[in-house]
DNA sequence: AGGAGCCTGCGC
DNA sequence: GCGCAGGCTCCT
């Protein structure tokens, strides 16, 4: 469930369960997750006592007493949940971290794309992300400075975490639809009124995601604007709203709206 | 820039 | 069955 909105409201849903507490137990329930934290990183992890939780962009640092850092990452489908002690495992349970009131955080994680791996005090993890559009410095100055930097088509530069971290395939497309700029337009041929309009829009859908867990709540043609919604009328100007390949994902954009957006912003 | 790989589940 | 999936890395 990972874009920046999701993880961010995930760490929030844990971190009063996790935070002062010590780790008794970590146990893996897949081989994947079980490559990334093998046997002697579970067992350096025991006695370790969680001091604070921080979020970078999609990544997730679980500061630990002893200075290391527990560093994990949803991908595609990961989730936590709170196990209270007697309580089974949720389906599709990866890792289990048993603290010492017995509560249990849970990776869940259908798909197993996750990590999550550890990190000693002496060789912290190196992330190479550029700024959190979610910051107070972030406005229409860095992200032109960041558009201008590469030359790629905009949706793709978005989706590069260096340039911007959090950004997802949803969040993008939406941000592209408001903003009314065309996926393919090269990065560095927006001008100051299209990079305002953008960052503008970024924060906007950021602030207004509906937070955890939308998957299970409505379908996704009530919660997104042009996200999955291929073939329906664009709820701006009623042209269908059309789906094409990049990078190995799906765009998703308005047409028309993007050509009424080009001729505002020159 | 494009494609494969990592993995599994879901909807058609 | 087949194609698709909210991410990211590595390889032509």
């Amino acid at each position: 469930m990972p874009e920046l909105p999701e993880v961010a409201d995930a760490l929030r849903r844990i971190n009063r369960f996790v935070r002062g507490r010590t780790i008794v137990a970590v146990s893996t329930h897949h081989p994947s997750v079980a490559r990334h934290l093998p046997p002697a990183a579970r067992r350096r992890l025991v006695g370790r006592t969680v001091t604070t939780l921080q979020r970078l962009g999609k990544h997730q640092l679980f500061h630990l007493d002893d200075g290391s850092v527990l560093l994990a990452h949803f991908r595609m489908t990961g989730d936590w949940a709170i196990a209270r002690p007697g309580t089974a495992l949720p389906p599709f349970a990866r890792v289990v971290f048993t603290f010492d009131d017995d509560v249990r955080l849970v990776l869940v994680d259908p798909r197993v794309l996750g990590t999550i791996t550890h990190h000693p005090a002496d060789a912290p993890p190196t992330l190479d992300l550029g700024p959190d559009p979610l910051s107070r410095r972030f406005g229409a100055a860095l992200l032109a400075e960041q558009l201008r930097s590469r030359r790629g088509p905009l949706k793709t530069v978005l989706l590069d975490q260096r340039v911007i971290a959090g950004l997802g395939n949803i969040y993008v497309a939406e941000a592209l639809w408001h903003a009314q700029l065309d996926p393919r337009r090269a990065s560095n041929t927006l001008h100051a009124t299209e990079c305002a309009r953008l960052a503008h829009a970024i924060q906007a859908v950021l602030r207004a995601a509906p937070g955890g867990r939308y998957w299970e709540r409505q379908t996704s043609d009530e919660l997104w604007q042009v996200y999955d919604r291929e073939g329906e009328p664009c709820r701006r100007c009623g042209a269908a709203i059309e789906r094409f390949t990049q990078g190995g994902r799906s765009t998703y954009f308005c047409e028309r709206c993007s050509r009424e957006g080009t001729r505002e912003g020159t």
